[in-house]
DNA sequence: GACAGTGTTTAATT
DNA sequence: CAATTAAACACTGT
């Protein structure tokens, strides 16, 4: 579930996995999934991916750094840009295993083991660039990072305004760096805010409780999520973590209210009508 | 077989 | 200009 805290445990295991390790061979699988900016679709493919990604055989790579949604990562002389879309995650395998389903790329390392960038749906991409340019790119068209470098509730309502529901604000990669889906509409519900408040009429406290409530929904994300489960992919089964979302029609785990659902800017958005209980204007 | 889904961009539309 | 909607990308899970 890539969203930032999803990104930012993906960047850890990368720096775990590479951490004083040369690469020794990569593996391109899918050459669609090296771009050449950071585009969603496999038709802005770089044709030659593997000319491009060459120079990487041999390297130690820095330790990666994110913003946003977004890693970067220097190895070998190339920078490397890296989204993860809707469904890539970070699986490590022995060389010589099977490759995992759905595997775009990978790094092998020489500890024998292989990175590997698994990708179902194929919006991730990674998208090589100088490495003198590497942070400027990365921060490209963002926010600031809303983990990293959080606002405080006046820079919340000066990023923020105008007649847009907060949650679709919230979710504005320009304005802030790093909300999803997910935890846009965790951080509504920490901030007893209803999703669909214009920004325009948040009220100071609300924007108070949102600079808390952001940076606090993201990093106990990162702590929950950062496992320690390195060679084993562990499937997102399981008991569903969020307070609201994805529990359209539950009880509220606070009041006891049915939690509601409704699509906003085309994606379905949850939250408790009383325990947010700011309602639209009709 | 239908449908929704963690993301983003683009075009068309209101 | 602001905001929404639809579509596109491609595949899995229910």
């Amino acid at each position: 579930m890539p969203e930032l805290p999803e990104v930012e445990v993906a960047r850890r295991q990368l720096a775990r996995w590479t951490a004083d390790r040369a690469i020794v061979r990569v593996l391109l699988q899918d050459p669609a999934a090296v771009r050449a900016t950071l585009s969603s679709r496999p038709s802005d493919r770089l044709a030659d991916a593997a000319e491009r990604l060459a120079p990487l055989v041999g390297a130690v790579g820095t330790e990666p750094v994110r913003h946003g949604k977004r890693l970067g990562w220097v190895v070998g002389g190339v920078g490397l840009l890296a989204h993860f879309g809707m469904t890539a995650h970070l699986v490590r395998r022995r060389a010589g295993d099977e490759v995992p389903d759905l595997a775009r790329l990978g790094f092998e390392l020489d500890d024998g083991t292989v990175a590997w960038f698994v990708d179902g749906r194929r919006f991730g991409c990674f998208t090589p660039v100088e490495p003198g340019e590497l942070s400027l790119r990365l921060r490209e068209g963002c926010g600031p990072d809303a983990l990293r470098e959080p606002l405080d509730a006046a820079g919340l309502r000066a990023a923020l305004k105008g007649r847009r529901p907060l949650k679709v604000a919230l979710m504005d990669q320009t304005k802030l760096a790093g909300l999803g889906n997910i935890h846009a509409a965790e951080a509504c519900f920490r901030a007893r805010i209803g999703p669909s408040l214009p920004c325009a009429e948040v009220p100071a406290a609300g924007w108070e409780r949102l600079a808390e409530a952001i940076p606090r929904q993201l990093r106990e994300a990162v702590e929950a999520e950062d496992s320690d489960a390195d060679l084993v992919y562990v499937n997102l089964g399981g008991p569903n973590p969020f307070a609201v979302y994805g529990r359209g029609g539950e009880p509220c785990g606070t009041c006891g209210a049915a939690i509601r659902s409704e699509e906003m800017a085309g994606r379905t958005t949850y939250w408790c009508p009383t325990c947010q209980a700011t309602e639209p204007p009709a």
